[in-house]
DNA sequence: CGGACCATCGGGTGTGCCCCTGAACCGACC
DNA sequence: GGTCGGTTCAGGGGCACACCCGATGGTCCG
């Protein structure tokens, strides 16, 4: 570590990504007095992903709530595109969620709005640098996911659609169990395990035991 | 952020555990300085989980490397045995696998053995309030493998007893495809994508295509 | 040249998975 | 009492999967 910064910001170049035209202006004030310059500007998913394209910035500073699908899925659409990019979130929110969401999706730091010019300046040049950047005790949330301490909840009106029985062949089907295992782990007929996971597949939506599968690894029912 | 923290240190209670006890006495040193007491210290981890399990310190400096299996178990026991406890990790090696290995097992920090006096003692302060705390450039390490970018590299004998065109048939059977359309994407037949996926299953020691599924994913294959 | 290994196919068999229709029983609700 | 939803089960069909047997070429090597 203590490798000498240039956190001066002189000569990166930056795109600001947020749909408040407002908050873009200050944005480029702040930066554009430390000598970082502000290639382009955009204010929604399609516009950005152009921009980035375009330009080519050093850094993306990038809102995470935005109309179009929000920072992630500019992350995505510019990650299968091709060149790497480095993307520092920009928010007003500080939930674990938004934080966990758009540093899975690729982003190097994560600051909120509340981040002073200097300080933005110096979070810039830091990711331009390969460090992450984040403000203080939003780091946490990241490592807490890492570890698998808290889970990233989210409601499921889907899930709530099942019936007792149906969760319970689910699980197992989930699980890996062939359908006559099912059987007879709860003393029933294959046949009825077959209408079960008819119906799990049908309300969820799935084609087959191992969209299932999936599925339930991804809400962490396994 | 920018909540006021408290980074005098003053009131904390740390153990320090690392199997070189001059570092231990020049972290003391630095340490004690800023009014930060040191309620043990321990140079393996039999000592350590005893020394931790008594004092029952607020932070816990931790060695990353030492005789008896490391910090990472040192953490899990604790971890078993109840209390939430802070560890910061204190390593010289700045390895990706190492600053990955202690963070998954709980560590809210990773900093270098190059750290100044003052830097450790903030690094402390911060920890102690809930914040996680890196080097630069280490933090990164983490959000790759997070995001899924690295991998840990491991020797795989298994994999490479596959001819070339078996390894190709298992990407596909792995990704989800059906043989039949392995067998459009390949040109080939869906009979001699049964006999590679046979194969496959056979020298990898796998009964069906889910578990080469799995298999493949936890190798990072897909 | 004769084996070895590999890639390419075929036929056949058994099983698992997924869907369809249909039906019986039970409890809850109107 | 009738209706509805949940659970239980049966028969049958279509397709995918995993295995068995075999065969044909090709390369590479001793």
């Amino acid at each position: 570590m203590n490798e000498p910064l240039d956190r001066s910001g002189a000569s990166l170049r930056v795109v600001v990504v947020d749909d408040h035209a407002m908050f873009r202006t200050g944005v480029r004030a702040e930066i554009e007095r430390a000598g970082i310059v502000v290639a382009a500007e955009a204010e929604d998913v399609e516009s950005a992903v152009s921009a980035i394209t375009d330009a080519e910035p050093d850094v993306v500073l990038l809102d995470v709530h935005m109309p179009g699908g929000g920072g992630a899925e500019v992350m995505r659409r510019i990650a299968r595109r091709g060149p790497a990019t480095t993307f520092l979130a920009l928010s007003v929110s500080d939930a674990a969620e938004d934080v966990i969401g758009i540093i899975r999706a690729g982003a190097r730091g994560y600051v909120t709005k509340s981040i002073s010019g200097p300080e933005l300046v110096d979070a810039v040049a830091r990711v331009a640098g390969g460090d992450a950047v984040f403000s203080p005790r939003l780091a946490g949330f990241v490592l807490d996911a890492f570890a698998g301490t808290i889970e990233v909840a989210q409601v499921d009106e889907d899930l709530d659609r099942l019936t007792e029985r149906e969760r319970e062949v689910m699980r197992l089907i989930a699980r890996g169990y062939a359908y006559k295992e099912v059987a007879k782990e709860l003393f029933i007929s294959i046949k009825t395990v077959e209408t079960h996971v008819s119906s799990v597949l049908r309300k969820l939506q799935l084609s087959s035991r191992h969209e299932l599968t999936k599925w339930a690894s991804d809400r962490r029912l396994i």
